[in-house]
DNA sequence: TTGAGAATATTCAATTATAAATTAAACGCC
DNA sequence: GGCGTTTAATTTATAATTGAATATTCTCAA
């Protein structure tokens, strides 16, 4: 019985969703069609959250990554944490950081330690920002991904831990 | 008793992971923390496929999806639909079709019935390196997400479906 | 029929992102 | 102390991505 998903037309399907999961049909592994699934959802909260950030705050959300990462270190991270942290290469936090600079938002500080590391913090004004920034995302946030029962939500908290550790084990961190 | 999550030290956590999800402490709202984990599984999985299409096959990982789109629609899609199922602006899907038409993988042709519109299709040569890619993908993403329990795996599956009906609602699509 | 508005795709400028090469400093070891 | 290796960050070249503006074509109502 569960194989009768070869009749269903086609057509209908494209009309009624349209996005990333589409790849993902029956003679796909189980595996897959979760992937393309998970894939779908982040984008689709990723893109309205950065379309919100731009229209509400004029701020782009890697640069808003960035300083989120910031918030929670007031001691600040160098380069290497926040590329770490946030799952991108280091050049590219080069660029985020200058932009982030010129506007004022966040601070080179030279680490006495180490001469060949910096210090990033934000800055007071940065802080400013960020925390009237974070209320809004947050509350964004809730309204994508609430209504979930709390059952749920512990549950798929609990299953994207298990994903998250093998692969992360897989991929060797 | 589920209210207890406050009294993790976040030291801990801190220093034996650093991701995207070091963003999320105890005082974030449950949802928020949910996102922050789920975004770093897409991250995680995602750079390891990214990095494997480059270094097996040579190939980006933004020219592989727009294949893999076309790979199941032998009739050809327009730049649109490639737009609204890659989940990325036209303009990007006009930048990533120009490659692949560059490298003969894919042909723009002509709609007979809208002047305004291409059907965009893989060629012979595209879909024969399609397969061979795909093959390999599949099995890339059994190995990152597999280990799961077939009764984990479909919960999984129907949690995700209920954040991505929900967060489509919200967006409107 | 025609003309206003919608739909389709491209172009453009700016930003983000990667991967590889480079610069500079720290580390370890003899 | 000096030298090879590692580590931290930047630079460079290229690609991907966005958002806005533009050009074309289509639709449909007056």
């Amino acid at each position: 019985m569960s194989k009768t998903t070869f009749q269903v037309p086609e057509i209908t399907v494209a009309a009624t969703q349209a996005d990333t999961e589409t790849r993902a049909t029956s003679e796909h592994a189980p595996d897959l069609r979760l992937w393309l699934r998970l894939l779908a959802c982040t984008n689709l909260i990723e893109n309205e959250i950065r379309s919100r950030l731009r229209t509400e705050f004029g701020i782009t959300l890697p640069r808003f990554d960035l300083m989120a990462q910031l918030e929670r270190k007031p001691q600040g991270l160098r380069m290497g944490e926040l590329s770490k942290r946030m799952m991108v290469t280091g050049g590219n936090v080069t660029g985020i950081t200058d932009q982030l600079v010129t506007e004022g938002l966040v601070v080179r500080e030279d680490n006495p330690n180490d001469r060949r590391a910096y210090i990033v913090k934000l800055t007071t004004e940065g802080r400013r920002v960020f925390r009237r920034m974070a209320e809004a995302h947050e509350k964004w946030i809730v309204e994508l991904l609430g209504g979930m029962a709390e059952n749920d939500r512990s549950q798929l908290y609990g299953l994207l831990a298990q994903i998250k550790s093998h692969a992360a084990r897989v991929t060797g961190r």
